[in-house]
DNA sequence: GTCTATAGCCAGATAGAC
DNA sequence: GTCTATCTGGCTATAGAC
């Protein structure tokens, strides 16, 4: 079992870089304070990864890699969309209070620079709409849920999971809310934003 | 009348400063940038404004003072929670289509800066959830809507409000829709918004 | 692979003429 | 108020010893 000190120089690199990147941006972050976490030699960077922009590059790719995957579980999987609903809600928010500041890095760059989305998009397997589409479309027939536009309800779904985690400062302005306090209200979350979905769009 | 051309420098430069800064943020904005896009010297940005952090700092009070006040009518006004939600999911949405790139702005930088809030909240009328949170009460009681805790509806609110703005190159790369596409859904959402949270919360 | 030293550049800020 | 020229510091990146 290895210690966390065993970790090999490059992965240093690579955690320290997460965590710069994540807090300063790519243009925010200085290469020496990455050393300085990292705790190895500012010149080591260089030579594992060649420049900042390229460092910059694996840590984002890394981290859009870990988020892409969940979000396509709501347009392709073979779940009931009230699953699909619970399910992603659930562990989104478990996933995202363990790393709080993916969705504003993630968000960020993809702002500052949005062709980059159609690289990073098309090269998985490409998340197509229809599967989805059809699926609410089906469920309207049934009369399971009122009607609803598969990409507004994607759009909903989304923001009311990952919205908490970039808003949290202005948040917590404005309810006058401790970070604990916040927490527990993201705790809370993990089973009230399905029911907020499922009530809305559920025929009663 | 004034023409655009008759504005001052002063004025000219704090335009372009909130088109770059917006853009590129804080740490991604150059003076230089800042001086071209307003057409004038880069030594003025100085004479007037002192130092890139005044002129950041102008540009954002700036923008920040846009969105709180209406973010406090959902708080402090003496609208039924219906007509807030209504009021509010219209309201906003219309004025972050002519300006898309303000509450990114604005989160990145609280994000950031996170105790930046209470300096720029506190200052403002006090925007106390006690209000908001009686409303809640009194209309659950009343048998209006279904029990939610008001913390967490405002949340809903903002994040169905805001989050297409912040989110929109990725959700724009999920639903595979182009620019114009993707304005047509904004467009939709003045109502759709407020019909989702208020199917969710009413009693029927 | 890891270090020190430094090249080379670029951005913010200022001096000073007009 | 507006301009040109320049200072100064900080940053990425590399050279080269070990």
């Amino acid at each position: 079992m290895n210690k966390i000190k065993d970790l090999t120089a490059e992965e240093k690199i690579l955690n320290a870089a997460k965590r710069v990147f994540e807090n300063k941006g790519m243009s925010g972050a200085r290469m020496q304070e990455i050393a300085d976490e990292a705790k190895i030699n500012k010149s080591l960077l260089h030579y594992y990864y060649r420049s900042k922009q390229l460092l910059f590059e694996a840590v984002f790719k890394t981290a859009f890699n870990k988020l892409a995957p969940q979000i396509n579980t709501i347009l392709n999987s073979d779940q009931s969309i009230c699953e699909k609903i619970k399910n992603f809600s659930h562990n989104y928010t478990t996933f995202m209070i363990k790393h709080p500041y993916l969705p504003n890095f993630i968000l960020q760059e993809l702002n500052r620079n949005p062709e980059f989305v159609k690289e990073l998009i098309s090269s998985k397997t490409f998340p197509s709409m229809k599967n989805f589409q059809q699926q609410i479309r089906d469920a309207v027939k049934e009369g399971k849920i009122r009607s609803i536009k598969a990409e507004q309800l994607f759009i909903n779904i989304l923001a009311l999971n990952i919205f908490p985690f970039i808003g949290a400062p202005l948040i917590k302005g404005f309810i006058n809310a401790s970070d604990k306090e916040y927490l527990l209200l993201l705790e809370q979350r993990k089973t009230e934003v399905s029911d907020f979905i499922i009530n809305s769009i559920k025929l009663k």
